[in-house]
DNA sequence: GCATTATTTGCGTGATTGGTTAATTAGTCA
DNA sequence: TGACTAATTAACCAATCACGCAAATAATGC
């Protein structure tokens, strides 16, 4: 993967910015897709976005978004490896956060995109 | 839905990002998915890149991505449908270009997290 | 109309995926 | 150690998906 624009400053924080996804590898485009694969699932982005408050166990979030725990946990298992999000036992529980904020950036990012869709021809579903 | 935020600056990427993900409906939230899995396929990714210099005819994407003509206009139908790709019939061929330029800025924004991610362990694959 | 070229679509196939249930593992406490 | 709770994993099923192939559709020129 070529860094184009390179490290760069934002606001006194050194980013690794504008990497571009021209002249990917075919194994580093799959990579790319498979980032994009975990956000496609509904469950697992109601899992992202009730992980916005703060951290909660595989319980909780099985409770609050209506799913099994088996379920919910394969769904962060899936999340952890992507790296979105972070994985930490405590007594017999396992609290996971989010690992990266940008995540809701891009989330936030499709949503205005569709939004825009709708608002040419109908309202968007569900607002 | 409410629009807040507005124009901000992400990893050096400038995005209109009016719209949370927050309070969606399971319908909304489906959109949603469905747009990043519209994203999660290398094949529909190569093509999304190959429409960065300009328009294409399916025969050209199809041999520019070494596909059959019937999957490349298939890949194509799906982003056409979530408003990623505009057609336009010319003679017998059918030209797409890209509908919303945004998507670059998703797709370099998830490359930079991919990047950043294989930096603390191990370089990008296919570097 | 007929032939030609380009694109789309119908259909079958193998692979992947989300979900459920049950078994297994990990941690805590008596 | 044994009981108990929470989380993970295995096995399985149903649904979805990408692809190849062939047929159908669309547009052009003879």
């Amino acid at each position: 993967m070529r860094a184009r624009g390179g490290w760069r400053i934002i606001r006194g924080v050194q980013c690794l910015a504008v990497i571009s996804m021209e002249n990917l590898t075919p194994e580093a485009m799959e990579q790319v897709a498979a980032y994009f694969r975990a956000l496609s699932e509904p469950t697992r982005l109601a899992i992202l976005n009730l992980l916005r408050e703060g951290e909660r166990n595989v319980g909780e979030l099985a409770q609050l978004c209506s799913c099994s725990p088996a379920n919910v946990s394969r769904h962060l298992s899936l999340l952890s490896q992507h790296g979105l999000v972070r994985r930490e036992g405590r007594g017999t529980a396992v609290y996971y956060r989010i690992a990266d904020d940008s995540v809701y950036a891009l989330c936030d990012l499709v949503c205005g995109n569709i939004a825009r869709r709708y608002q040419r021809s109908q309202p968007f579903p569900g607002v």
